[in-house]
DNA sequence: GTTAACATACGACGCAAGTCGTACTATTGT
DNA sequence: ACAATAGTACGACTTGCGTCGTATGTTAAC
């Protein structure tokens, strides 16, 4: 059976602020802009500049938007993980020489990791290793 | 009583264009612009292009200038390390809630990981678990 | 001493991100 | 019916990045 080949436009990485409408997409699903809006009530935000961001998004190709009675539903094209995936690859090519040892470094050094989530990354390690993922 | 300055009025995190220059810095050490221009020479950017560009840098304050003879030579402000450290710490909060495991995790999934390197992943789990860096 | 080679300084432009004002349209409440 | 409300569309402006052309200064070579 043939397998289909996805035209992968290549989705342009988000910036700064469509990273915070996705953030809030991810965890709330779909919604409208003004349900985004209030929930980045602490950005102090204009709703028009919300709206207008998340018009840009839809062309983009970053979100998806559907009519619903009298507002449109907007949603994140693509699953968090994929978009944290996208963007590990892109600070590792670019400022890590694709070295995850050195990001991993990094990103230890600049905070203090609980011994807890060091496990839970050991675990992720093993994973990797044996499942070869 | 003269008060000093602070030194560090934090620093802006390079830009893409500035991070390729940056790393030319690091690997050959203090450089002139035209030393910089060459080690460029698979972008195809002009030379003067480099120079306003490490200009720029300079008055950021992400490169130090120093007088040599006839031109004029650049060299990192701040290590690489210290700058990955900043970048991961940024992208940490920016993309991945602040949660290490997550971005581990990314950029485990968004290229293959040779067991070697995840030994040595490993290696620095221990290292932060014993010393407590 | 003039010229060629090489350096810096500086102003300008195009483009994208982020911001918002204003115009327009559709729904609702009285 | 009509004003108030809530939504979208759209154009404009600001700022920063990346790019370069051109002007200007300085050394070296004939």
């Amino acid at each position: 059976m043939k397998k289909r080949e996805q035209p992968k436009p290549t989705l342009p990485l988000p910036t700064e602020a469509e990273l915070e409408v996705l953030n809030i997409l991810w965890t709330t699903g779909p919604a409208t802009v003004r349900e985004v809006h209030t929930a980045l009530s602490g950005k102090q935000t204009g709703y028009t500049t919300v709206l207008k961001q998340m018009q840009v998004m839809a062309e983009k190709g970053l979100l998806a938007r559907s009519e619903r009675f009298r507002s449109h539903v907007y949603e994140a094209r693509l699953p968090k993980e994929q978009t944290q995936q996208q963007l590990a690859k892109n600070l590792l090519q670019r400022a890590f020489d694709g070295s995850t040892k050195n990001l991993v470094l990094g990103a230890l050094s600049s905070q203090k990791v609980s011994s807890t989530e060091l496990a839970e990354i050991r675990k992720i390690l093993d994973d990797f290793e044996k499942g070869s993922r």
